[in-house]
RNA sequence: GUCAUCGUAGCUCAAUUGGUAGAGCGCUCGUUUGUGGAACGAGUGGUUGCGGAUUCGAAUUCCGUCGAUGACC
């Protein structure tokens, strides 16, 4: 389902220093269509990108939706989306989808439920503290609101608080009455406060229900053959864990690269500055033939990162999240459009953007920041889709360019040239 | 004109029998990385209409004054 097209040139230009580097062209072959990577996946939770509706996501050239497993089998339901013919015809998204597999719940409604990490570990290095917020973490996961066992974990829904058990089957059984052509394993997505011996404990269990996963989906995809007249069975991919440790990292890569999925996703927790060391660790070791998904990474340096260093496919919730909150890309860095400067800015959002709210080449006027400084002040519903529209376009379009730029061999170049706007001279 | 009620942060309102002024919203700034998030956090902001009096101490009691609202002439 996966064909690399061409790689990063190992010997592109001087700013590759003649290094080896993991990253490449590609497409993935779905039954809705050709993703062609690297590629960012827009995240529609729900079975919605919220704020947007699917023809605007198709217009702002995203070509992936990635639905969440927990959030689904809550509301409207596994059963219900099955009904109605799969995510794609339920949510009217003809083009390819995932799913991811509730594993990163286990970390948001767990470890980081009421606290204010996130998988991105930018805190403090200062070694008390650190020990004092891995003694709470772990104390948190004896006696917080989900509870991990060998057997799967149990959970409180977020919306009644009724119990649930998620198994590594059940979630796959979800994950196919959802039917996106892309789904995950059941994984438990870790803690930057996670001591090491606890990542180790949690990424041998995840191994463990990597294995259960695997042998479900194949049980389940073997029926579907045997009864479906038009059977299109999902493509699986297992997930790497093992936190900000090398030793981990690396074993959970070997373990996970040697079995059979269709492709592989890098989860858990990263240390902000290096994200590039663990995925050099990672994606020396996957195998390079199979496609490499990097969960819930999506800011722009990032992507960079990602993209350098092997990984075929993104998704993020940041470029929406922060879009209905006011905060948007521009080349030159983000902006907040709450700040009292743009009640009387009537310049566009970004002037070299081609998105509907940038670009006039719509039919109409582009969209003024003054004009979204009201929306947003006032609260108006729009301000949330216009800039959603935006920052999706931003960072859909961003990773295409650095795509085409590797097929041009000028990914160096272009990376250097938009990181030095971007960032404004700062280092990165 | 008379009587009544009321004047507290930009706005709407709190403040136990007098103990030295708070909230929500607004405003300013920040955060957001497999969505518990159209969310959250921090900050700014008042000689309590004005002038007196009583008291150790007044947003609170008393007198005067200005203003608002209502009722009645």
């Amino acid at each position: 389902m996966f064909r690399i097209e061409k790689r990063i040139s190992a010997r592109g230009g001087s700013a590759s220093g003649g290094k080896e580097y993991l990253g490449r062209v590609g497409e993935i072959k779905t039954s809705h269509g050709i993703i062609k990577t690297p590629a960012f996946s827009v995240v529609g939770t729900k079975a919605t990108v919220k704020a947007l509706t699917p023809e605007q996501v198709k217009d702002l050239g995203a070509e992936v939706v990635l639905a969440n497993t927990y959030h689904l089998y809550l509301e409207p339901g596994d059963k219900i989306v099955k009904s109605a013919g799969g995510l794609g015809k339920f949510m009217n998204w003809d083009g390819p989808t995932i799913t991811d597999s509730g594993g990163f719940q286990v970390f948001s409604l767990g470890s980081g439920f009421d606290s204010d990490v996130s998988k991105i570990n930018n805190q403090t290095n200062d070694v008390d503290e650190l020990a004092k917020k891995i003694y709470k973490n772990e104390e948190f996961l004896q006696k917080g609101s989900i509870k991990i066992k060998e057997e799967g974990v149990e959970f409180k829904s977020h919306i009644d608080g009724s119990p649930h058990f998620f198994t590594p089957e059940k979630s796959i059984e979800i994950q196919h009455n959802i039917g996106a052509d892309i789904i995950f394993a059941f994984d438990e997505c870790t803690s930057p406060n996670n001591s090491e011996k606890y990542l180790e404990e949690a990424m041998n269990r995840t191994h463990r229900w990597a294995d259960r996963c695997l042998i479900h989906h194949k049980k389940l995809n073997f029926d579907l053959r045997k009864s479906a007249s038009d059977p299109r069975p999902s493509a699986i991919y297992g997930i790497v864990q093992g936190g900000n440790n090398e030793k981990l990292r690396k074993e959970s890569a070997k373990t996970i690269g040697a079995m059979d999925f269709n492709g592989f996703g890098i989860g858990g927790s990263f240390e902000k500055n290096d994200i590039d060391k663990s995925l050099v660790w990672i994606n020396s070791i996957l195998p390079e033939e199979k496609s490499r998904h990097l969960l819930g990474i999506g800011e722009p340096i990032d992507l960079f990162i990602g993209v350098e260093n092997g990984i075929d496919t993104f998704d993020c919730v940041a470029p929406t999240r922060i879009a209905r909150n006011g905060t948007m890309y521009t080349t030159s860095g983000k902006i907040n459009i709450l700040n009292a400067k743009y009640k009387n800015d009537f310049s566009k959002l970004d002037e070299n953007c081609d998105c509907y709210t940038c670009s006039s080449r719509h039919g109409g006027a582009s969209y003024t920041k003054a004009y979204l400084s009201h929306l947003f002040r006032s609260k108006e519903m729009l301000g949330a889709t216009l800039a959603s529209i935006h920052n999706l376009y931003f960072i859909v379009n961003l990773v295409k360019k650095m795509r085409q730029s590797i097929l041009d061999d000028t990914f160096f170049e272009f990376k250097r040239d938009f990181l030095g706007k971007y960032l404004k001279g700062e280092k990165y």
